[in-house]
RNA sequence: GGAGAAAUGGCAGAGUGGUCGAAUGCGGUAGUCUUGAAAACUAUUGUACCGCAAGGUACCGGGGGUUCGAAUCCCUCUUUCUCCGCCA
């Protein structure tokens, strides 16, 4: 969330730049204001009140050890009646304190001045294109038959024991999942990243931390029994790591990267390209986390931006990079470019990373700050992440451009993780 | 799952009803000394909110209660440790 201090001083910039996310926040940020306003009136009324109690009760004690019995208990009186008055003032603030963070919560994140103007994903703004476009022959086959024809994925299996989303890789299928997270992890730590195996279930602080929750509730699966949710993607244990942690400005820049399975409910997106591995319940994914200096998280997001490149280049796929557009973007993003591949015989480009710096706005929820050297105040640190890259439409995309009468050829830097080079 | 013990500042650890935001040690920072470093010595060293400031308020695992007054007493939840049981 956006911090009550930024909002106060930039109240117009705030409104204006929302605008590009197509949110109109003059409404709620007038009442911001207002609700803190009356937060610090009451909370001044609470603090003289407990100021005045607190010395009475010191007067108290001193009385009783000087033997004034009378005295004191003449101020315990007075003490009591201060009490009441307190009471009620408590109550009105702790209400005032909710009230005004729910309305907090509901402001997304301020939009980067780069960030496009637009309402969907058809005014993503197309940074790049690379790789080449494989010609595949007449009667090329989408992978959801590719899969059936080799017998490396199985997703009816998956609906019998599970559900539709939950597909079972089988033989090479399997190890080639198992070899694209190993080569991801190992070109990640490459890079700089160091590795986290993080569990799978997060409680609620951790949802509420990265900005799952309040708002996404719906795409993550429950465990009501014990109350955690499973992941939608590593980004939110890894992340919520440093939440409530004050950081030295000289550990910048951290990064991490970490496999894990990923779990979304999807609720609502049914029926559109949700064929084969296009969408899924369950889904594997390596993810880049990195915490970095205000002054320098965009060069860490170019930064990062050029590593997923590099790892869709090695991997010999067609891709592009876009920039997305306001309405695109997600609630706590302030930048966020987007990685497609394209997968040639169902002629789509299927998204496979999203980069994005966060700004303050995950940190903000995190408490997740750092100390300047010599400065007394901590300031709230920036976050940023990545996938590097999420698996499924990779392995689609894989497939399908590389199918030949021969079998399926495995591109060569995923040769040696997986032991084979086609899949026949 | 059963029985018992515990949770205090970056860490270790004192504090069982009043001047305790909290002793002491270690660590960190600044300084003195030194050619430099180490050692020694001196000072300083939590977070948030209100306030121009002085200062005030809150926080001793979380929540609630008793009391004029709670780190300290009571209830409850969570977590950790020890023992027993079960188990990859």
């Amino acid at each position: 969330m956006l911090s009550l201090k930024f909002i106060q001083e930039n109240k117009q910039d705030v409104i204006e730049k929302l605008k590009i996310k197509n949110f109109d926040a003059s409404q709620i940020v007038e009442s911001i204001l207002q609700k803190d306003e009356e937060r610090k009136k009451t909370q001044k009324e609470q603090d003289d009140i407990l100021a005045h109690i607190n010395s009475v009760s010191r007067e108290i004690g001193d009385l009783f050890k000087s033997g004034k019995a009378d005295e004191a208990n003449q101020a315990k009186e007075k003490s009591t009646s201060l009490k009441q008055d307190v009471k009620g003032l408590t109550e009105k603030l702790s209400q005032l304190e909710i009230e005004l963070h729910d309305l907090l919560v509901q402001i997304p994140n301020i939009p980067h001045v780069s960030v496009p103007a637009g309402k969907g994903a058809e005014d993503n703004e197309n940074i790049k294109e690379g790789g080449e476009m494989p010609q595949l022959a007449n009667g090329a086959e989408p992978h959801w038959d590719l899969a059936k024809k080799y017998d490396i994925i199985d997703f009816e299996l998956g609906v019998k024991i599970t559900g539709a989303g939950f597909p079972v890789y089988k033989g090479k299928g399997a190890k080639l999942q198992r070899a694209l997270i190993n080569f991801f992890l190992d070109e990640n730590e490459k890079a700089g990243f160091s590795e986290i195996m993080p569990p799978l279930v997060v409680n609620e602080a951790s949802g509420f931390g990265t900005g799952q929750l309040p708002d996404k509730e719906g795409q993550m699966y429950h465990v009501g029994i014990d109350n955690l949710y499973l992941i939608p993607t590593a980004e939110v244990p890894v992340t919520n790591l440093y939440r409530d942690v004050i950081l030295n400005a000289k550990d910048f820049p951290v990064k991490n990267t970490a496999y894990s399975a990923c779990f979304r409910r999807e609720a609502g997106s049914y029926g559109k390209d949700v064929r084969g591995l296009n969408r899924l319940h369950q889904f594997d994914k390596v993810e880049v986390v990195a915490l970095e200096h205000p002054d320098k998280s965009y060069a860490m997001l170019d930064a990062m931006v050029k590593h997923v490149e590099g790892l869709v280049q090695k991997l010999n796929l067609p891709y592009r990079i876009l920039r997305l557009c306001g309405g695109d973007m997600s609630f706590t993003s302030a930048l966020t470019f987007d990685f497609e591949v394209y997968a040639a015989a169902q002629k789509k480009w299927l998204e496979v990373s999203s980069v994005s710096n966060f700004e303050s706005y995950q940190a903000n929820r995190l408490k997740l700050r750092f100390k300047e050297e010599g400065q007394k105040k901590p300031q709230l640190a920036h976050t940023l992440n990545g996938s590097a890259l999420a698996l499924p439409r990779i392995v689609a995309a894989l497939l399908e451009n590389n199918q030949t009468p021969e079998g399926i050829k495995i591109p060569d830097c995923l040769v040696d993780f997986c032991g084979f080079d086609m899949i026949k």
